[in-house]
DNA sequence: ATTCGTCATGTTGTCTGACAATATGATGAC
DNA sequence: GTCATCATATTGTCAGACAACATGACGAAT
């Protein structure tokens, strides 16, 4: 990687693919991120000095140090003054990342079933331990997508807003920002479907019914009961969004 | 925050608390970050200029670049060469951390909740889709685990392995890579109980009765009893680790 | 008057060199 | 042998310079 052609000096005209960097340390935090998630260097070992990665790719050590410095944030080296750049123990434990470190999408069938999965977790968790306050966000974005619907609009923020009620009711904070942060990588997705399921089947009203469903489990403290509304409601989003599970 | 007396000059002393930066990167890392996270600036503005930013952090413009360098890996913020850094739409979107933006730690009771949930799931389908291979992954973990029991050791090493087969079963690249992104986070606790467990309670048999039932399951591709029974491995854990949830 | 090229300015991207702070081994005095 | 001292290597930080790009102002050509 990171051949001489393209890195030798400054001039790197390279103007082939529509991929065009722009920036040296991306470059330079990739290949580094795979020689350590490829094994080439393992955890204990000692990276090249900058100097010498600096030489080694044809970068500058400000380069070099732009890139060590994302490394040392996401958990794979950590560095000691006077002595270098060491690999983790737990090389990447530091930050979880929807695409691996060397592909660079996700499926979203696959990125919808986590979501599926962890939605009905977290309404069960809900139905048991909701207080008055969290039922009340949640019956609020309720009746805000409800609104939504009434104006011809698509209630997109007050879905993601209702779904975020529930995981906060839950009153796991690691789980609750895990959800938000599935549900705003599938968001485009959502909003598409939201656009065909409204304008051209006019399901709305099937959507809303889920909805109601799992409020309904969470308002009883019926956990069962929840779980299965969600799973329902996450069974029909993916039909409607032509996913197969 | 980053109060004038601690980063006047290179010569910051600063000798009150434990928590010695050693990184003026780190430093500013945290203010931005907090900065966008708390709200001061929202999606779409543009930052300070990095020359702006350096006077005020009294720090030189490559410190700041490591750290806007370290934000756009983080996707909180998006740069073009000429007209300056803005904050992205979704910010902090790219990866998701344990620990909130601001706060420092989270509970092992939250991270264990959601390894418990995600692991219920991840038995399930795991159940359902298991191939033979998958499930010569899960024997030879197990049975590796047996083998270090046998030894007087913890096993520590084939229970993550057994754990990480099944995830890695319900051929979900995502899940299985979450899976593995909080088991490691919660290797360390899981290692602390298997020692009290083996050493002072005895209770290794009573553990592998909860794997096995596990692999009975999947095996059987009963995926309500896989469930089950890893529901049922999880809260016995629990109490093991003396966790309420 | 409009359009277009040119220029000046500001900003990020990169390079270079220097020094400070720290770790490590070698050297030498005791 | 022990310990202080020194030289060296490495990361952390600073400073200045130039390249690449964006933007608006200005003026010439139509």
């Amino acid at each position: 990687m990171l051949s001489d052609n393209m890195m030798t000096r400054p001039f790197a005209v390279q103007l082939q693919s529509v991929a065009r960097p722009q920036c040296l340390a991306d470059e330079v935090t990739r290949a580094l991120v795979s020689h350590i998630a490829g094994g080439d260097w393992g955890p204990g070992d000692r990276l090249p000095t900058e100097k010498a990665l600096g030489e080694q790719f044809g970068v500058s050590r400000a380069v070099i140090r732009e890139a060590i410095s994302r490394l040392k944030s996401e958990g794979y080296v950590a560095t000691h003054q006077g002595k270098g750049a060491f690999v983790a123990e737990e090389p990447g434990l530091a930050a979880f990342r929807l695409a691996a470190a060397g592909s660079d999408h996700v499926g979203n069938e696959h990125l919808f079933e986590l979501r599926a999965l962890i939605e009905q977790s977290t309404a069960e968790l809900a139905a048991r331990r909701r207080t008055a306050r969290d039922l009340a966000a949640i019956r609020g974005a309720l009746a805000d997508m409800r609104s939504a619907y009434a104006q011809d609009g698509l209630g997109l923020e007050a879905d993601i807003r209702f779904h975020e009620a529930i995981a906060a009711a839950t009153h796991n904070p690691v789980l609750g920002r895990f959800m938000q942060f599935v549900g705003r990588h599938l968001r485009e997705t959502i909003r598409l479907a939201r656009v065909s399921v409204a304008k051209y089947e006019n399901k709305l009203g099937e959507v809303d019914r889920e909805h109601a469903a799992i409020l309904t489990a969470i308002e009883r403290r019926d956990a069962a009961a929840a779980r299965t509304a969600a799973a329902a409601h996450l069974a029909n989003g993916a039909k409607r969004l032509k996913i197969r599970l």
